[in-house]
RNA sequence: GGGAGCGUAGCUCAGUUGGCAGAGCACCGCGCUGUGGCCGCGGUGGUCGCGGGUUCAAGUCCCGUCGCUCCUCCCA
């Protein structure tokens, strides 16, 4: 019986590994560099923690979320992102009594119940960072430069990529402009889906990314909410691009942006490929002032951005940057001729390992001469041990790249093999 | 959520009007019994995604289903 994997849940082979890796290890670093530390959150929390984090309205907590009982009945959800959950372990641990700005980045799968496609999986990985505890709009610009360099370190082409920007404003600003949306709306009820004339009562910011062609279609012409900022959101705005230009950051003003998850506050962003298809978000973020004292903290402002790894994936080898690279990746590859010989082998492998040196064998039962093969397929040397060698003390190097060997000891190989590894 | 295309060997793919299941690569063997890459010859490998139906006969036609891909949408 053959049982398969859950659609849209991907394996990444070890063909693959190594360009994750490689994207993990530049995020790592690279996030270091502008002071985050990593927090690492449990993949299931309390399914309130996102109805109330990151609104019951949401498309992805409404429509997306995997949500179970556990055994006593308790509902549990699989993170479908992880600002909320972070925001809870700053709560929890009372991570504000520092008094500082505390800035963390995670790496970790998300899970969302959708259609599968390319850069778009049910099982998906982010990274992302958190600042929180300030309101400073460089603070914003920093977070937009670092989600920027991260492209520049992976030499993305900068003319495939474009950064867009714009502000929802603060909780204040927010009635005033849902009423002038709602007002909008409500003259143009009968264009609207079913959906979104209930939206119209519960959440009319909403209706701005419904899908349906005529609510679309009256988004388009809706009021814009950069026009209904409050003075102190205005100066904001204005301050971030003015340090976005300082920092020499090309971005475009969108007021059609808007997020999908409900805490976000004032600044919101994407960095987009041209070299996606429909998915072409690499990664979005923004503030959301309002959420750790939503989630039981003190009022604290905070921003921050999540990327999609497989998508971060798909581009980086669209550029040639995933190449897999056919360098052999083990030191030797010891080809043993006859029992006793490999048996001695066995030996000397495992002295090799404790040496840090890369070393397999076969144990397929090859032939010498297929067992050559995969020496030359899969390492640097191959370490020929057969009963001339064995009598004599001795094994045959031979470097698989030039075809040259020569005889040397075998105590001495195997207690200081790396002088004759070079 | 709506729409379209595609599922044949481990991989990439042929398969005509319904008539014995194919190629290249990979793998194994031999040429070459202690030396890889090149070459030649031979071989292993298939629930034709799955389940029904039509038919003397289905990879091929029909229905359903699962999966992948793309568009729309959503977003990371």
């Amino acid at each position: 019986m053959r049982v398969e994997g859950v659609r849209g849940m991907r394996d990444i082979l070890p063909d693959e590994t190594p360009l994750w890796q490689r994207l993990e290890e530049e995020i790592r670093e690279l996030f270091s560099l502008y002071g985050y530390r990593e927090i690492r959150v449990p993949i299931v929390e309390r399914a309130e923690l996102f109805s109330r984090g990151v609104g019951e309205e949401t498309e992805v907590v409404e429509k997306q979320m995997y949500v179970f009982p556990d055994r006593k009945g308790l509902m549990l959800a699989l993170r479908p992102e992880a600002t909320a959950s972070v925001v809870r372990a700053y709560v929890e641990h009372g991570l504000y009594a520092k008094g500082d700005l505390a800035k963390f980045y995670y790496l970790g799968p998300m899970f969302r119940y959708e259609k599968p496609q390319l850069g778009r999986q049910r099982q998906f990985h982010q990274y992302g960072v958190e600042a929180i505890g300030s309101p400073d709009p460089a603070l914003d610009a920093e977070v937009m430069d670092l989600a920027w360099n991260l492209m520049e370190r992976l030499k993305l082409r900068s003319e495939g990529l474009f950064l867009r920007v714009n502000s929802i404003g603060c909780r204040g600003d927010r009635p005033a402009y849902r009423e002038a949306l709602r007002g909008y709306l409500t003259a143009h009820e009968g264009e609207l889906c079913p959906e979104c004339r209930r939206r119209l009562e519960t959440n009319p910011l909403r209706i701005l990314d419904c899908k349906e062609e005529g609510c679309r279609a009256l988004a388009r012409e809706a009021p814009r909410s950069v026009d209904s900022l409050c003075p102190e959101c205005r100066a904001h705005f204005d301050a971030v691009q003015a340090h976005l230009r300082e920092l020499g950051l090309a971005h475009e003003l969108d007021p059609t942006l808007v997020r999908g998850l409900d805490y976000y506050t004032r600044t919101v962003f994407e960095l987009c490929s041209r070299d996606l298809g429909a998915q072409d978000a690499l990664l979005g973020g923004g503030r959301y002032d309002g959420l750790v004292e939503l989630l039981g903290g003190p009022p604290t402002p905070a921003v921050g951005f999540a990327g999609g790894m497989e998508r971060l994936a798909i581009v980086v080898s669209a550029q040639g940057g995933g190449a897999p690279s056919s360098e052999p990746e083990l030191d030797v590859y010891l080809v043993p001729i006859g029992d006793e010989a490999r048996q001695e082998g066995m030996k000397l492998l495992a002295a090799l390992r404790r040496r840090g040196i890369a070393a397999d064998t076969d144990y397929m039962g090859r032939s010498l001469r297929k067992a050559m093969g995969v020496a030359g397929r899969s390492a640097r040397r191959a370490a020929i041990l057969g009963g001339d060698e064995l009598s004599r003390r001795e094994i045959k190097l031979k470097d698989l790249a030039s075809g040259e060997e020569r005889t040397i000891p075998l105590a001495q190989f195997r207690t200081d093999p790396i002088p004759f590894l070079r």
